[in-house]
DNA sequence: TATTTTTACTTGACTGGTCAATCAACAAAA
DNA sequence: TTTTGTTGATTGACCAGTCAAGTAAAAATA
């Protein structure tokens, strides 16, 4: 039943459909009439809104990025001291809804998909910028710029440890001692800088 | 010519080859022609040493852990302190044959793979545990338990996450300072315990 | 209001290409 | 002559992408 403004709630449905199915199966080794039967709709009309497949998996990743963006600025609104700036960051990306099984796959599996398309690898390197120049913000009125830098580095590297043993269901499963061990790692780092 | 004994030199060159075609290529999308190709040999050959492609990727990842595992005890042997310990696991992590980019990409790619292969789980999980328990051989006599046992979670995401920033080609791109960034946890964590 | 036309949306059926896996046959050593 | 090693040719399955045809709402026309 043809319906005007259909273009827009399709392809959300379809990029829905494709995070929870690459979530599910782990990679991106996904057929679009997997995607689309999800989404109940035909691997025609997949193709007729995104063209290609790359350019759907371009879409969905894109999603990805824009909902942790948001989680990101709102809880960035109601911190107002630097430490509360860090722990704020932390506590998004293991919040419930980033830390999720599905989510981790999706990421995991863009990851990957990262390594062969450019264009990939330049949105996700758009999130590790925001994701850095977020921590500094924290961070520097903290202590010296350097060690600011080492920390950010190093908060980076531990969410992103962690999500892929959260991938491999190994060692923390669950969010919260994930984000303490991480906000560990800030409270030693300040005692030490002290 | 065939010679007797071919059959261990080639499952060798066939996995050295997957080896390389993965890491080059950055995902598990590669084809037993390539591979077999890179080795020198047909399509066919590789099929019947390992049966399925899937077996071969079993005994690539088992290679990969293998060699892992063989640059740690050499290490671990030289170590004669507990902190020399820590120190001796991180440098073998960050060492120039395990830091590489096409070693660091194959991780990644089998990092994906385990997520629908049982078996592949199980491979990295054997691998998750050496390296906790050889973290925690040296952890444990510098602090508390509970503290040692959080240190070697944090230190092993921290080497997890320092991968893929290196398989992104993002951040650190030095093994050096990668390694650095772990050890400077390490001290910050023993300057906080005392 | 009734009819036609246009527009937006949707699909079934098909195609071309890729690739894992098989197999029968061949070559050289034992 | 058997054993071990090796391959070219083939098969069967799967899948991304295309296309012509279809449906119904909306807009234009009578």
């Amino acid at each position: 039943m043809p319906r005007i403004g259909m273009k827009k709630l399709r392809r959300k449905a379809i990029i829905d459909a494709a995070i929870l199915t690459i979530g599910e199966r782990g990679s991106l080794e996904v057929t679009m009439s997997e995607i689309a039967g999800r989404a109940g709709v035909s691997p025609a009309l997949a193709h007729h809104y995104f063209g290609a497949k790359e350019e759907l998996l371009q879409a969905t990743m894109r999603q990805l990025l824009t909902d942790l963006g948001h989680d990101c600025v709102r809880a960035l609104a109601a911190a107002v001291t630097p430490r509360e700036r860090v722990s704020a960051v932390i506590a998004v990306n293991f919040s419930a809804a980033q830390f999720r099984q599905e989510i981790v796959h999706a990421w995991l599996a863009f990851y990957v998909q990262a390594q062969k398309s450019p264009l990939s690898r330049r949105l996700l390197r758009v999130y590790a910028r925001r994701l850095h120049s977020n921590l500094m913000s924290g961070l520097v009125p903290l202590m010296a710029r350097a060690e600011a830098e080492r920390s950010a580095e190093a908060i980076a590297a531990l969410i992103d440890g962690l999500y892929i043993r959260r991938a491999l269901r190994d060692g923390l499963p669950n969010p919260a001692s994930a984000a303490a061990l991480v906000e560990d790692y800030v409270t030693a780092k300040l005692g030490a800088a002290a």
